[in-house]
DNA sequence: TCTCATT
């Protein structure tokens, strides 16, 4: 699905950053490289006419069958297909050329594939590109080889705990009683180190079984804490599940830092600052490699000062599905990128001014803070009251009504404190004066993650749901 | 201790 299409989603709090990110750096780049004259501003409308002409030359001339597609990294964000086609028909003529680019923003991921007509030029190529050019603006050599096939995964072993005196060589050596070796890779630093790890892909599948049998746990090698490991790499859901739970780590740092009482004025100036917002959007995206380092240190110690007031825009910005508060749209305003976010929730919240979001989140945490401060719990109408488990052992009784303040009405909030310890069950009860609210509520804030668990929000069971008759 | 990217 083209990203200009226009039936497109409400785009998830993941491509948000990324868009957000994406532009910010745009605008400085063109701003840095304005003398350069380079065509990246029209990249986009470029995308889809250039992808319509290669499709017509798809259909009217196949290449040779023995070809080899080939995946190209370390490619600048800045060049489209056309860019890339004009470098690699000096190796000869181009089949085709896909750039990878982000579903939701249509930016370029960094690399692409290419597919000549022979196979004699796609190794021409990759013989004088592969680990030889670098291309503007990048940090390495073009990446360039066989284009992954489905499997690749279930060949490809991921081995840790490996000393980190061992070059790629020595893994080879290590690696080659059990099959084919059809690469490998030690990770290493900056400074060429090697971070102790590294991947080894076998020809096949059952060479990968083999050296994980004879390999994993077998020693344990210098300098190492643990016995070597060989396994399977993670696949690409493993890693976005690994990405998911930083998110939310990150997330549960900013709500368990030790400075939970904050001032209700801190919110806004938070969001209103474009470095600080950006800061805050790396701390929970998990970071991104896009992203200049130095602004990703410390990104944790900047989120504190947040409090638990926010775990709702925390949870409605980080879960697509659920997204009761228009921060996107602030901060894209912040940032010069016009963006519309239409999810209006309640009525008014779909705002795109600033100085009305801030007073709803004041007025939301004073009104928390009283519908605490009136201290037993209240039942709602049937329907109207929630039942709330999993809760963040440090939740209190205002946290709890703020995190579902946002969703209408709360007339009672309540966190149950065990008498003997003095400390919190880890569940509550918050009620609306309304069911629509609860059932808000319900469907953003229900399994909703904080570290390894998931809230669990679900009605309360009727007073006399219990009875049998 | 999972690479910078794999439609």
């Amino acid at each position: 699905m083209s990203f200009n299409e226009g039936k497109m989603l409400p785009p998830s709090f993941e491509d948000f950053v990324t868009d957000y990110v994406l532009a910010s750096l745009a605008m400085n780049n063109n701003n840095n490289s304005s003398t350069n004259n380079n065509n990246s501003n029209s990249n986009n409308n470029n995308l889809l006419s250039s992808s319509q002409q290669n499709n017509a030359k798809i259909e009217q001339e196949q290449p040779d069958s023995d070809t080899i597609k080939m995946f190209v990294g370390q490619v600048p964000r800045s060049m489209d297909e056309n860019d890339l086609r004009r470098m690699f028909e000096e190796y000869g003529r181009v089949h085709s050329i896909n750039v990878l680019r982000d579903k939701t923003t249509g930016a370029s991921k960094g690399c692409c594939f290419v597919t000549f007509f022979t196979r004699k030029a796609a190794l021409q190529a990759q013989d004088a590109l592969h680990n030889v050019k670098t291309l503007n603006g990048m940090h390495h050599p073009i990446q360039m080889k066989p284009a992954d096939s489905e499997n690749r995964n279930e060949r490809k072993l991921f081995v840790g705990m490996l000393s980190k005196k061992l070059c790629e060589n020595d893994v080879r050596t290590l690696f080659s009683g059990y099959g084919t070796i059809e690469e490998c890779t030690v990770l290493r630093d900056t400074a060429g180190n090697s971070k102790g790890c590294a991947f080894v892909t076998f020809a096949s599948k059952q060479s990968a079984l083999s050296a994980i049998k004879a390999l994993h746990q077998s020693q344990t090698m210098e300098g190492c804490s643990a016995p070597l490991v060989v396994k399977f790499a993670d696949t690409q859901k493993e890693k976005e599940l690994k990405r998911q739970q930083q998110i939310q780590a990150n997330v549960w740092n900013a709500l368990a830092a030790p400075q939970l009482q904050t001032s209700p004025q801190q919110f806004s100036p938070v969001l209103s600052n474009d470095a600080t917002s950006l800061q805050l959007l790396q701390a929970m995206s998990g970071g991104s490699a896009l992203l200049p380092q130095q602004l990703l240190t410390g990104a944790e110690n900047l989120l504190a000062p947040l409090g638990v007031q926010n775990l709702v825009t925390l949870a409605a910005m980080s879960q697509p599905t659920a997204a009761p508060l228009c921060v996107a749209n602030l901060l894209g305003k912040g940032a010069g990128v016009e963006r519309t976010l239409t999810t209006g929730l309640q009525t008014g919240m779909s705002t795109s001014d600033l100085s009305t979001y801030g007073s709803l989140i004041t007025n939301a945490t004073l009104n928390a803070a009283a519908i605490a401060a009136a201290g037993k719990q209240i039942e709602g109408p049937d329907g109207c009251n929630l039942f709330i488990y999993h809760l963040p052992q440090e939740f209190t009784d205002t946290d709890l009504a703020s995190t579902f303040l946002p969703f209408g009405p709360v007339i009672s909030a309540k966190v149950f404190i065990d008498k003997q310890t003095n400390l919190s069950k880890c569940f509550g009860f918050v009620s609306f004066d309304n069911a629509t609210s609860a059932q808000q509520a319900i469907a953003a804030m229900n399994g909703f993650q904080i570290g390894t668990k998931r809230l669990k929000v679900q009605l309360k069971r009727a007073k006399d749901a219990s009875k049998p008759y």
